[in-house]
DNA sequence: CGCCAAACTGAATGGCCGTTCAGCACTCCC
DNA sequence: GGGAGTGCTGAACGGCCATTCAGTTTGGCG
């Protein structure tokens, strides 16, 4: 309201901010420049004036978005000693909550919105891409580790990254689309089974 | 061309057609009225005249080519005997081919297209759901029948059938999307080999 | 044939929105 | 103080596009 922040990158950030909040809440069809420049704070004139045009603004903001969420969670892992506690957490942190918390479905929404900007754009293909080999090499370290340290079965990591993180994908969906047949717990607990069983760690299995 | 073709339902069925053509080769955000009349062979105003708006429109384009595409594929299924054989023909028809065939991945694209719109609008949220909840019964349907004829062990059907359609989804949608990580015969045959795996049928595993 | 309803159309209409532009305000440096 | 550069803005501009409308064609039927 009354600060007047000023300096290029800040600002920068801020319309990148807004643009994600808005993009989540009308989907990027229905987001106009208007709306983010009137969420940051600013005029739909400045915005342009920062990206040029709307196109970029909002390829961009998508993918600082799923960049953003991916540094943290990999932050939060880091400060975990165990394999199988570090691959329990990455689950529960990428599959939706119960309780429909903005923050997590959010991202799961703006996932879908870069998928289908994806299918036209090449350059968004190629960011949608480089973001999920990220993800699934960090799959795939984690279970090395925990095959080192004895804790998982030797199974190929790389396939199995690939699998938990499309199930993941899969599961997810269903959950942030409202469907009735799968509740957030149920999408957590069988993607968790899934692991457990795989790898061998955890409660024992009553087959 | 030259024909003429009348009488509203076969007009109807002309007009959904090409939109569903035109929202695959577009995308919903840049679909036109009338891109859909001219590959109609019409006037944008008679497509508003058969469907009042353009949202409509898109809905109805969007659920009749999904329910088209499910009714096909399961009255292809009827024709084969064996629960295991129906199985892997079910995987090899919804996982996208590696020959880039129009028909399968414009109709994942097409999917990724009813997600972004299921996540605003509620009418669209429950045709979805539907839809989904009718595939994942038809795969459950598959595994009990199997089960009865001594195919398949004995797991949770249900449970089975939501993982594997969130299998299927998760990585078909890379396929779709032309990660050149996951090549189309590397998805299908992961798939394949989960559904073998728990089913416990077909070639043996080697662990 | 003549009449009616329904199918169909071309040409407006009206609103929306990305982008441009001319200029204001502020700050820094000489 | 003043000149310059830069952040910033309000007010156009221009194009696009869903929807409307007034009117034409078509086909069936008495």
């Amino acid at each position: 309201m009354t600060s007047k922040p000023k300096f290029t990158p800040e600002r920068r950030r801020q319309i990148l901010e807004a643009a994600v909040e808005v993009i989540a809440a009308k989907g990027l069809c229905d987001t106009r420049i208007s709306d983010i420049a009137e969420r940051a704070g600013t005029s739909a004139a400045l915005v342009i004036y920062y990206f040029h045009t709307k196109d970029r603004l909002l390829t961009e903001a998508l993918t600082f978005a799923e960049d953003r969420f991916y540094l943290q969670t990999f932050h939060e892992l880091t400060n975990i000693a165990s394999a199988s506690d570090r691959l329990t957490r990455l689950i529960e942190i990428s599959c939706p909550p119960e309780v429909r918390s903005d923050e997590i479905v959010g991202e799961w929404i703006l996932w879908v919105e870069l998928w289908s900007r994806a299918l036209r754009d090449e350059d968004v293909a190629r960011k949608r891409e480089a973001l999920d080999r990220r993800w699934r090499s960090t799959i795939a370290e984690i279970v090395r580790d925990g095959q080192q340290a004895g804790e998982f079965a030797d199974i190929d990591a790389a396939d199995f990254s690939l699998r938990l993180a499309a199930l993941i994908d899969g599961l997810a969906l269903q959950v942030v689309l409202g469907d009735r047949d799968v509740t957030a717990t149920r999408a957590r607990s069988l993607v968790l089974d899934v692991a457990r069983r795989e790898l061998q760690f955890g409660e024992a299995l009553t087959p």
